[in-house]
DNA sequence: TATTGTTATACTCTATAACTATA
DNA sequence: TATAGTTATAGAGTATAACAATA
């Protein structure tokens, strides 16, 4: 438990963490903005899925997952198939196209990170990593879920799988 | 030097952290968008200043600042005034109103803070402050500066007081 | 001529609400 | 009735370019 000092100052911080982001998208490619980079990236990482699922690991919005998904399929780097189990839902998947754009993405970011931490040292990059992704994790899905108390303990832990590795 | 896998986690993590940002902003006032309470947060913390010196710890262009200065402006917030030492510039100070609404928004973000980071120790939230504190000072500012050659040894040293305590 | 600041325009991201198709 | 997904609309943030006033 910290005090008040200590969490104006991680607000701060949190507010200038800005600018990186903003820096890091200004190297993406014209027709692939911050929104298609990472709908490429989560279906990278965890394969194929449908649209809630991919919105859940986005944090927005399904609306807002509809349009970076539309705008990636636009492009060909995902395609749209029915899904078998039930007929109001597509299962998303990446081209070999989008592995390709992936692989661009991933180059990019990538050489950026390396050049401008390059006076980081592996395990204070690893620090930072895993203090945000905690971070992450504590802040839990704030959009859908109750402020803070779970449905139940079980579905909870259930979920966590779920909903933590993003 | 770490390896491409951690800096594509890590980048993965600063997307990710989007989630975290919306979130605080969903407790704002209603009429003090992120912009506006980065704009009393700095002046607050840095005390009166110029628009250009507010762009630079904003890290946005200054037509941006601009805009977030005028709405501040509109609510009383703050009061421009002429800087006589240069007619085009104008001196940006808290009002009365303006020390009272940062103490509200202070209020807001530890609160929320508070809440999810409720099982974090001191220790770890200062460890997660400093380690973004640096991310952000590696980065510099990128959107200005040329990209990785300092104009001269001496006045970049000189700029550090200036550009990173931000 | 160069710089400070403002304004107009355009683009990205997000959320809410209305709508459809299916469960 | 409820859920999966789409689309329309609106609001916030940002960058570029054109402009005015001053250095």
């Amino acid at each position: 438990m910290a005090e008040q000092a200590q969490y104006e100052e991680l607000a701060r911080q949190l507010t200038a963490i800005g600018a990186v982001k903003r820096d890091m998208g200004r190297i993406l490619p014209p027709d692939c903005p911050g929104g298609s980079a990472a709908v490429l990236t989560l279906l990278g990482r965890y394969g194929e899925m449908r649209m809630s699922r991919l919105a859940e690991l986005l944090s927005v919005d399904m609306s807002v997952t509809s349009r970076h998904v539309a705008h990636v399929a636009d492009r060909g780097w995902i395609e749209r198939s029915p899904d078998p189990a039930d007929k109001r839902s597509r299962i998303l998947r990446l081209t070999a196209a989008g592995h390709e754009q992936l692989d661009e993405l991933s180059r990019r970011t990538s050489r950026l990170l390396a050049d401008r931490l390059s006076d980081w040292s592996d395990d204070e990059v690893g620090q930072l990593t895993r203090l945000m992704t905690r971070l992450r994790e504590s802040f839990g899905d704030c959009r859908t879920a109750a402020p803070h108390r779970p449905p139940h303990p079980h579905s909870y832990a259930t979920e966590l799988t779920t909903r933590t590795p993003v």
